[in-house]
DNA sequence: CCAACGTATGAACAGGTGTTCATACGATAG
DNA sequence: CTATCGTATGAACACCTGTTCATACGTTGG
């Protein structure tokens, strides 16, 4: 009958684009190495190069997936000397990380299964 | 130097098993026609007919994602008659959104472009 | 200025994934 | 019981995307 009308969030609407931007942004982190990254650098500023060694990956690898998590605004960078160092954009990423970790860690009701 | 000890939510230490099952979470919800699925359904229980008719997608590929979303705790399912309601699992997938929601219409500091 | 470190970029490959088509299942109505 | 509706399933295809390799850029130290 209607069409997506709900959400009562902060607009009631969700218009076709903004649809469209939180798919990328769950795409995003939709990705293992892209998920560790941005949790590797939540607690503090990390630099590409600690961030590699954290999740174990080449730091060829982690630009280029810094690079799209910069561009998508969930992180940001800030030089210091030689290094830069890479921190969550705003508060909203820990947020919808921590409302998932609660999703994940919630018991499981046995009696319903998957149905 | 140290793992990714972090993240003041429930648990402090965020296993590798936890991390794997947050990304396939975050993945489902990366792809815009899931995404619309979920929020098609999220103010209240709707069939796979009216899902299919909302999103503008064939039943077959509604009842596809259906699957994983099911299978992935983000959805539950409940017969009535001959049709099938899904409604989200718990709240806590309608707070992730919000919250990803808010980050997306959160205003851009244009002074700080991307950087 | 030149060497070295850290980071970024581009191309190419392999693998995964969304979509479609055809078909099958289950449940209700007559 | 048979027919029909709604939903589910399986295979095949095309496309996208994560990763690697090689290389280039920019910045610091001598």
């Amino acid at each position: 009958m209607a069409e997506i009308e709900h959400l009562e969030a902060p607009e009631r609407r969700l218009a076709e684009e903004r649809v469209a931007e939180l798919a990328d942004l769950f795409r995003l982190l939709g990705d293992g190495t892209r998920l560790r990254i941005v949790l590797s650098c939540l607690a503090a500023p990390a630099s590409v190069g600690d961030i590699a060694a954290r999740v174990g990956a080449s730091p060829s690898l982690v630009s280029h997936h810094l690079r799209l998590l910069r561009a998508a605004r969930l992180v940001r960078a800030e030089r210091r000397g030689r290094q830069i160092f890479y921190s969550p954009r705003d508060q909203h990423v820990q947020c919808v990380i921590e409302d998932m970790v609660a999703h994940v860690t919630e018991p499981r009701d046995e009696l319903e299964g998957d149905a």
